[in-house]
RNA sequence: GGGCGGGUAGCUCAGUUGGCUAGAGCAUUCGCUUUACACGCGAAGGGUCCCGGGUUCAAGUCCCGGCCUGCCCA
């Protein structure tokens, strides 16, 4: 009994060719029903070999769902990196592997947060900051389960076979526990950090944001030139004395932030210059004229054309201020000569006295002013105190934010880092790869990787967001004065730091490593102690609060959560604390592979290895990488060009291609064009009658689907429903070359199909499946074995061999087309054939991958028809030239072929009659006139093929084919005449050559004679 | 600036250690409602493999240089 439920055809008409919205939702129901993605990890044994035995261990094969993130809808981008996942997790899934397709959304913090944002902005006019924090993080969850819930909907429609009762999300409850785990742990190792640093600062969003979630754009600026006066006039080399000395810079209003000018050690007025100070307008503060090799020089005191060709020479003084708080260049400077970092901007991007900034003097007038308005009123200032020399047209690339499209702004604050640079995490990554534990497919991205471990810099962790993992540290400021005062707390701490509840850090001193060391030590500044809870525990966050503790604001940057996913799917720290996870860890990490595109080597990874060496290390060493192998698939593009993306809005969604072509559809033309290329463009265009996206490109996926189906319903199905098998096993070698022939090629094409997936090549799969169904089983065999089908029992059982073994094969990559025609094939009765292995079962998403044993493979069969093939095309040819009618039988005169061709003929002849339309094979001679056929440098004769012949289409063809030849004969007798090629060339090669020469030869003799009578 | 791709038929792309006459799908042209399939069948036309050197008996393939183009990192 099928649980699929079976089409009804007896209440609509019958319908034409395969409509895929008529199977989809039935099948996707049986799977459901069968329960057939489930995951048993109990029965994972990594040292067991691939088997479908009841009860059995098999070893595992794991699929991570690169986690799409919550913004918006799936795109074609997707569904081609989904599809290649399921056609890995359904392929193992037959050939006996116990698979885990882990499936899971990301909460994506900054992007969604942005979207929802935007989305409140637009519709109700509101911002995040006129709900309080838990009222605007319901709003993002509410946006959350909407697309999640598509999603989910879209990976389901395209049949994607994930273990759908195990879907994580980045930030449920099994997530959320990995995340405090992993943060403990780092920060308790010293891993995680607290530190000032410049960052990437978004004034409308008012968050920092990662380098790669910004982008540079050309903008048409001007470089101006101000004049900051030295506290003393200095005399030059030359005898000169300068009373000032002019910087150039394209952001004047940073100058209140300055804390140097700076000048090339090159640069021949620094001997008399460095150490003098300069007092910046207005501000009065004097800071120091300094040297350093960063300075570019101007171009009239460049040393080497490297130095002349410098775009910035042209407009350089050799004057460089120096701006540590508002540039990362002179943040280096700063750190480099230990100068005063002053900050003088508001988080919303405005100048303010109130974070770093006290020396505001005359400057009073730019206080409150957005950074725009205040780079307009410093100009007019300077201007009016002669202070401005002059302004140059410059055009340079701003960092933009992604999100919010601001221009960035450097901008220093407090932050949390994560010490990648730590060689147990970026050098470990890299070791994974070395040792060939974990590899790239394609090979040439493993460079890419380690060179961005080479240059790797520490990671900020923290963003100033609401939506995401809250970061779980309490702190307070302590002054030396409270210090005695905290000492009992401090035991407190300490004694739940020594449970492994807690941990204490001031960061302040490397040393101090409890609460009760750090306040024993409290410098006159102050100090702030930090206290990481591994977990909420009611009676450590009531004390904190008790004494003026406070958890930070912030949120964890979204690649945290994602570089734990193949730890926190799958349970970890604690497996069996969810019945959901209970064994997962332990049998599916390291996972098997990892499908994802190149973008994400560097965000995503990267961080998983290092995440999944650190925390699964032991004391014997580092952890396994997360996955053996991880496949870079190429990135789909729109018609443009164009990635396609959520945030670009130019995403086509996979349910509309479903709507108009089908899943199957999409699936095997995605995968078709799967090849080693790194970008695949897809043009779409909108159908006018549903007014959804489609493309023509997906044809030929629709158009294979539909063979399928045809030839199943239309032929396969009727020839054997109720037909007589043989009894028993049948031996091959009792079978016709025909059915020989097809079981070698279906060998052949199982063993390609296998040996691409194996090796990730999915258009090589593809053409694999495409090549054997359409070229070999459909226009060969189906129409060869019509006139002997019903008559021959033995042919039936190679029938229902080779369909059985084609829809095995062809299921990974279409899922439902394939399940919809075996839900009619496997009822079928079916004879055993010796050396071919296809156990039944009720649905083919569970059945074994067919095995063919090598005493299928028949050479003999494969040279006779691909002769026979030869013959026919050749007789085609003929037909087509001289129309006759498809349904006219003619006559081919074998009389005068030699005995092997002969034999050969006859051997073959109801498969040359099919395929060539013969009424049949004569060895009486035909008509002087009859025309002729040349085959393998013989002349066979053709006739009856229609009342009156034209000979100009005739001699037309001829003199083609001894073009044709002839061309073929120059090429050969070069290479032959060339002594270097018979000297050297392989043996084999040349013996090749020559075989061909003497068949050319012959063939165009034939043919010149034949064309000789006709004239 | 550093790194990595791509440039092959009108279009989209294959071409895996150098070796038959460079292939496929679509599009075009011709013939066919042929008892599974017109989402089909039988045929045909169409290529200076970006350019220039080099290695080799042999180069679309390997090496060097150039042009165009895309991406990643800084």
């Amino acid at each position: 009994m099928s649980s699929i439920t079976p089409t009804d055809q007896s209440s609509k008409p019958a319908e034409k060719g395969y409509v895929p919205a008529s199977h989809e939702p039935r099948i996707r129901a049986a799977w459901d029903a069968a329960n057939a993605w489930r995951a048993d990890p109990s029965r994972v044994d990594p040292g067991a070999s691939p088997t479908h035995a009841p009860g059995a261990k098999r070893p595992p094969f794991c699929v991570l769902i690169p986690p799409p993130n919550v913004t918006g809808a799936l795109h074609l981008g997707h569904a081609l990196n989904n599809t290649l996942q399921d056609i890995l997790t359904r392929t193992h899934r037959m050939l006996g592997y116990e698979c885990l397709w882990m499936p899971g959304t990301d909460h994506a913090g900054i992007a969604t947060q942005a979207v929802v944002e935007r989305r409140l902005l637009k519709e109700q006019n509101k911002r995040r900051t006129d709900y309080s924090r838990e009222e605007f993080v319901g709003l993002v969850q509410q946006w959350k389960d909407e697309y999640e819930a598509r999603i989910s909907e879209q990976l389901r429609a395209m049949g994607c076979s994930c273990d759908w009762s195990r879907q994580r999300f980045t930030m449920d409850e099994i997530c959320a526990r990995a995340v405090r785990e992993a943060f403990y742990r780092l920060f308790e190792q010293g891993l995680i950090y607290r530190g000032k640093r410049l960052v990437n600062w978004d004034p409308a969003l008012q968050t920092a944001v990662a380098d790669d979630e910004c982008y540079d754009e050309e903008h048409n600026a001007f470089f101006y030139y101000l004049r900051y006066p030295l506290t003393a006039p200095a005399t030059m080399a030359d005898g000169s004395v300068l009373t000032h000395v002019t910087v150039a810079t394209t952001r004047p209003e940073t100058y209140l932030g300055d804390t140097a000018v700076a000048m090339s050690p090159h640069d021949p007025r620094a001997a008399a210059l460095a150490g003098k100070r300069v007092r910046l307008p207005l501000v009065g503060r004097e800071i120091p004229i300094i040297v350093d090799p960063f300075v570019v020089l101007p171009k009239a005191m460049a040393r080497t054309d490297e130095e002349r060709n410098d775009p910035k020479a042209e407009f350089a003084t050799g004057f460089l201020k120096v701006t540590p708080a508002h540039d990362p260049n002179d943040y280096e400077i700063g750190v480099r000569h230990k100068l005063p970092i002053i900050n003088v901007m508001s988080p919303d991007g405005r100048v303010s006295d109130q974070f770093g900034w006290s020396d505001v003097n005359e400057a009073r007038e730019f206080v409150g002013m957005k950074f725009a308005a205040a780079r307009e009123a410093v100009l007019k200032k300077f201007e009016s105190i002669g202070l401005l020399e002059s302004k140059r047209p410059y055009s340079h690339s701003l960092k933009h934010s992604d999100r919010s499209k601001a221009v960035i702004e450097p901008y220093l604050s407090d932050q949390w880092f994560c010490k990648v640079t730590d060689p147990r995490m970026a050098e470990s990554a890299n070791e994974a790869v070395r040792s060939g534990q974990m590899a790239f497919t394609p090979a040439r991205y493993a460079k890419m990787y380690e060179s961005w471990h080479d240059n790797i810099r520490d990671w900020c962790v923290s963003r100033q967001l609401w939506w995401g993992h809250r970061i779980p540290v309490w702190s307070r400021a302590i002054s030396a004065a409270e210090a005695p005062g905290l000492a009992q707390l401090a035991a407190r701490l300490d004694a739940w730091a020594a449970e492994g509840v807690l941990c204490v850090r001031d960061f302040a001193s490397q040393k101090a490593v409890t609460a009760a060391a750090s306040l024993s030590a409290v410098p006159a500044q102050g100090l702030r102690l930090f206290v990481c809870l591994r977990a909420d525990h009611a009676e450590a966050i009531g004390a904190l609060n008790a004494a003026g503790f406070s958890q930070d604001e912030d949120v964890l940057d979204t690649w945290f959560s994602s570089a734990l996913w193949p730890l926190s799917t799958l349970g970890w720290p604690d497996p069996d604390a969810f019945a959901d996870t209970k064994g997962l860890l332990s049998a599916f990490n390291p996972t098997s592979v990892l499908s994802t595109a190149r973008e994400i080597i560097t965000l995503w990874v990267s961080r998983m290895v290092m995440m999944n060496r650190l925390l699964l290390a032991t004391p014997a060493g580092p952890g396994p990488a997360p996955f053996r192998d991880v496949f870079i698939h190429a990135v789909v593009q729109d018609g443009n060009g164009h990635r396609m993306s959520k945030s670009a809005g130019n995403g086509v969604d996979p349910l509309d291609i479903i709507a108009s072509h089908g899943s199957d559809a999409m699936r095997f033309t995605l995968c078709q064009m799967t090849t080693q290329t790194q970008d695949v463009k897809m043009p779409v265009v909108k159908d006018p009658h549903s007014e959804r996206n489609t493309s023509p490109r997906f044809d030929l996926g629709r158009n294979f689907a539909n063979k399928l189906f045809n030839a199943c319903q239309g032929l396969v199905i009727p020839k054997l429903r109720g037909a007589q098998l043989p009894e028993g096993e049948v031996d091959s070698a009792t079978l016709s070359t025909l059915d020989r022939w097809m079981l070698t090629r279906v060998s052949r094409g199982v063993d390609r199909a296998t040996r691409a997936i194996r090796g990730y090549e999915f258009s090589e799969y593809a053409e694999a499946i495409y090549d054997l169904l359409w070229r070999d089983f459909c226009d060969v065999y189906l129409e060869a074995i019509k006139p002997t089908i019903e008559s021959d029992a033995g042919q039936r059982a190679a029938l229902r061999c080779g369909i059985d073994a084609i829809l095995r094969i062809m299921h990974p990559v279409m899922p439902y087309v394939t399940e919809a025609t075996w839900e009619h094939i496997r009822p079928l009765p079916m004879s055993r054939i010796r050396g071919v292995s296809l156990p039944q079962t009720t649905l083919l998403a569970l059945a074994p991958w067919p095995v063919f044993s090598p005493s299928i493979l028949d050479e003999h069969a494969e040279r006779t028809i691909d002769r026979t093939r030869a013959i026919a095309a050749a007789i085609n040819q003929v037909r087509a030239l001289q129309n006759v009618a498809p349904k006219r039988k003619i006559i081919l005169h074998a009389g005068a072929a030699p005995a092997d061709l002969a034999a050969m003929i006859r051997g073959a002849e109801g498969v040359l009659a099919t395929l060539a339309g013969l009424a049949e094979i004569s060895s009486a001679p035909a008509g002087k006139d009859a025309p002729s056929v040349v085959v393998e440098g013989l002349e066979l004769k053709l006739s009856s093929l229609a009342d009156a012949l034209d000979p100009a289409a005739e001699r037309d063809r001829l003199t083609r084919r001894i073009a044709e030849e002839e061309r073929k004969v120059a090429t050969i007798t070069g290479r032959m005449n060339n002594p270097g090629y018979m000297a050297k060339a392989p043996p084999k090669l040349v013996e090749e050559s020559k075989a061909q020469l003497a068949q050319s030869q012959a063939e165009l003799e034939t043919l010149r004679a034949a064309l000789g009578r006709l004239s």
